[in-house]
RNA sequence: GGAGGAGUGGCAGAGUGGUCGAACGCGCCGGUUUCGAAAACCGGUAUACCGCAAGGUAUCGUGGGUUCGAAUCCCACCUCCUCCGCCA
């Protein structure tokens, strides 16, 4: 959410945003709907005052006095009421535009519709260079028993799958592999619900628009797509300690997502499923922008870093105006080398808000002058499992259908190759 | 799931229809005093919105309602506590 006084007086910055957003929404409404929102709030506020003042009144008012007095405030009463009744229809459509108006992109951010359009900014790596055809992810774990998706279906549906045996403890090498790596930088560590209010995700921006993406529960509680929402919502309606920023948190958690728009798309495998697991980064820090675009760079390094200890090729891309989601300043992203499609895929989402978040979940600091400001919050995944395996293992894939470990992996996977159970 | 109790400012806690944005205390900030500190004393100490300002409005878990007027009465919901049941 924008402030309404910013909106005011540089509609055609947000204009612009929202242009090379490509997103939607009528801003000129907006200002005349906040015109007649004020104008009311004008009319409804004097009457209270007269209303307020006559209560005062009344307490030490003769009987006769007091008799007028009460005559008077039932007329005024009526009269509010009735203006009370419409400036609550005014209130109704002015916050669902408000929840409407995008963040604007930073500077920096390239024009383009689509991910398509996303600037590479970074290559890491060399591919490797196969002396046969490699294999696909789904074709390599299912002829080493890592992976069900056979009866990943059977019992879950759509884009169901067993992780198990390698497959299973590749998950937990990575998982515990994440944490030493990046508690390394001063993360607070958390486990966060998945099953997560409304509010959460109205505060984190992915609500009202994408609910189609989202699973809900018969009590109105929806299952969160990232950590990022829970850990958002952590601090809603607080005023932090102002030393006390930035905060860090490498927050774990199931990861649900309807991928509702995605019916056809990346039907087999690991890359794009409805449940999995994920460490992410979030940071809530001082509202500057400096301090902002400082972390933005900060958590999208500790993830490039951390591919890089896997030795994984991999590039980073900086997404267009198309690409943003309605609160996001900028975003990085960055894509894995899957020799099986001879192409990048995305792992890693790295972006900065400014206080869009934080004003609607209401997460404030006390600046150095005792006044009350926004912090401003980021998110970056840490590392998604099982999709990384995706490009782990076709990477590191051997001509017999083996699997080499990553050196940084071996200690927790407890081995150096994953192949076959000699019969 | 059943029965009961409770939600007031940073904390603690009064207030059961009107002068209550809210007592008293603690904490915090500033001052007096002091070589310095403690104590004592004096003053201050929520947030948001509208407004150039003066000022005004709102907020006592949340949302409705009753009333000229609600922290206070009524209804619903949320959260917490105690007991019973169930359970990893």
């Amino acid at each position: 959410m924008l402030d309404i006084t910013f909106i005011r007086e540089n509609l055609e910055l947000v204009k612009a945003g929202a242009k090379k957003k490509h997103i939607e929404v009528d801003l000129d409404r907006l200002m005349s709907v906040d015109e007649k929102r004020r104008a009311l709030l004008v009319e409804i506020e004097t009457m209270r005052a007269k209303q307020n003042e006559v209560s005062d009144m009344v307490v030490k008012a003769s009987p006769e006095e007091k008799e007028k007095a009460i005559g008077e405030m039932r007329v005024l009463k009526e009269t509010l009421q009735g203006k009370e009744k419409e400036m609550e229809e005014v209130m109704h459509e002015w916050q669902l535009l408000m929840v409407a108006v995008p963040n604007i992109p930073d500077l920096s951010v390239p024009d383009g519709d689509s991910d398509a359009d996303n600037k590479e900014v970074k290559v890491w790596g060399g591919k490797p260079q196969f002396a046969f055809t490699p294999k696909s992810h789904v074709e390599l774990m299912q002829d080493l028993e890592m992976a069900d998706f056979e009866r990943g279906t059977k019992v879950a549906g759509f884009r169901g799958y067993f992780l198990k045996g390698d497959g299973a403890l590749l998950s937990f090498a990575i998982w515990r592999y994440a944490q030493d790596f990046f508690l390394k930088k001063d993360f607070t560590p958390m486990i966060v619900p998945s099953l997560v209010k409304r509010v959460a995700f109205l505060g984190s921006g992915y609500l009202p628009q994408g609910e189609d993406d989202l699973y809900k529960t018969q009590d109105g509680d929806f299952l969160a797509g990232t950590a990022e929402v829970a850990t958002m919502g952590y601090y809603m309606n607080e005023v932090l300690p102002k030393e006390k920023l930035p905060m860090k948190f490498l927050s774990f958690s199931p990861c649900f997502r309807r991928e509702a728009g995605a019916h056809g798309k990346d039907v087999k495998g690991l890359i794009r499923v409805h449940e999995f697991f994920k460490w992410e980064q979030v940071i809530v820090c001082e509202g500057t922008h400096e301090e902002s675009v400082k972390w933005h760079e900060w958590v999208n390094r500790n993830t490039e870093e951390f591919i890089e200890s896997l030795e994984i090729p991999y590039h980073t891309v900086l997404n267009c105006g198309g690409d943003l989601g309605l609160g996001q300043v900028k975003k990085y992203d960055i894509e894995l080398w899957v020799p099986g499609e001879n192409t990048y895929r995305e792992i890693s989402s790295a972006s900065y808000f400014h206080d869009f978040q934080t004003r609607r979940l209401n997460i404030r600091y006390r600046d150095e002058n005792g006044k009350m400001q926004y912090s401003h919050s980021l998110n970056s995944t840490a590392i998604p499992t099982p999709r990384i395996l995706v490009s782990l293992i076709e990477n590191y894939q051997q001509e017999d259908g083996s699997i080499l470990i990553p050196k940084a992996l071996q200690q927790y996977m407890g081995k150096e190759k994953i192949e076959k159970a000699k019969a």
